[in-house]
DNA sequence: GAGGCTAATGTCAGCCACTGACAGTTGACA
DNA sequence: TGTCAACTGTCAGTGGCTGACATTAGCCTC
């Protein structure tokens, strides 16, 4: 689903199609042993091994041991780019930022369903949150995106983002409370996606309140 | 290190003394070969090879190639924790923050020179702004004081960071733009200390402005 | 449908980061 | 001075990752 081609068959010829089937492969055999038996625990080979294709494959789809464990999430920034893209002008920087996260919530589901079941993936990420070598791979990619969102964000005020401070600091404060909703429910109970929805809300609604000098008088 | 010693002279025996010796020309070593021929292009055993000791040696001093990098920024960090702790209790979270910083700033050069010259320690911080595998290092190792910062704030506002989202909030708030600034001041032609300082007062500065709904409006 | 073209894959050899085990060396201290 | 413990070197081995080359298999033309 969520493919906008006429035929159910996928697009290109049978080639096309044994590549893309090889690569979600790789990914689904990958997360199933990293959730199951730990990142560190589980070697190149053994995914290779999974979907009987050799060690080399693996890195002509995969740049390295990391990169198959975001191929999903990259689905899901692309998502929020887009939806970012096409919130009206009028909106401030920090509301259309908001509403974007919100509508892509609420869309993704169906789109992660498309190459893992959506359980593996929130399991994924709460993995992530959990071994060093990831997040710090999660953080890189994170600050990548950051960059694409001040310049998206400086092209709808007419900014430019390297003489005006602005856009880079909505969008790294904005960045900055959206990882730390999503490190909050990676160490919670509720592995939902409505539960991440919840708390990433709530969060974005303090980031006014907290900047304000008082804590105490409100 | 950190050892209680009472003395400030000789900090322990011939045997520790050694010890620091072997420590701090690695640090040398590694940066120089580093800053020079590049992160990636450098391999263990030449750091290794030239201070005299074993591959192996090098490992029980730091657990990874990355780690030998931030050895000097690690001294940095401390030193803002400790100013940040003697802060007025008066002062506002952000406020206090910030003041934390600048006096950072002012005292952590002479600091630096007892390891490294500073304008190595800046030409280092460059090359880590440009070698991805040390961006995602360096973000994994912000992330880790930040929550040491939202931990602290948290104290001083007397509320529980599991809690009350506001201590992470301002802090992820004040560590993306901190992040921003130092990406900036690494892109630029000025590697002063000065400019540093500059900018980052420059952009604290614009947080309250850049959170507000309409930008054309100032 | 036989042939050539080319993308995809397998195999192999090798570099480098990193680790455990064991042995040799050298300060510390009685 | 001799013993102990800490520090270091050597060696062997694992796993991530890459280049080179041979092999397989989809594609396209005649």
């Amino acid at each position: 689903m969520a493919t906008p081609t006429p035929q159910a068959a996928p697009p290109g010829g049978l080639r096309e199609r044994k590549k893309q089937r090889t690569r979600d492969a790789l990914i689904r055999a990958a997360l199933e042993l990293f959730t199951e038996q730990g990142y560190d625990e589980t070697t190149i080979d053994e995914i290779a091994e999974a979907v009987n294709v050799s060690q080399r494959t693996y890195f002509r789809y995969f740049a390295n041991k990391e990169e198959v464990v975001f191929a999903v999430q990259e689905m899901v920034e692309a998502r929020f780019l887009e939806e970012l893209r096409e919130r009206p002008a009028a909106e401030a920087p920090l509301t259309a930022l908001r509403s974007a996260v919100m509508v892509a919530w609420d869309e993704i589901g169906s789109a992660i369903e498309s190459v893992v079941p959506v359980e593996l993936h929130m399991r994924s990420y709460r993995m992530i949150e959990s071994t060093p070598a990831l997040i710090a791979a999660h953080l890189r990619r994170s600050s990548d995106l950051e960059e694409q969102i001040a310049r998206l964000i400086a092209g709808r005020e007419g900014l430019d983002v390297d003489t005006d401070p602005r856009p880079r600091v909505v969008v790294a404060a904005f960045c900055g409370v959206m990882r730390v909703a999503g490190k909050v429910w990676g160490e919670g109970e509720d592995c939902s996606v409505a539960s991440i929805r919840t708390l990433t809300q709530s969060y974005l609604d303090h980031i006014g309140p907290a900047i304000d000098d008082d804590w105490r008088a409100r």
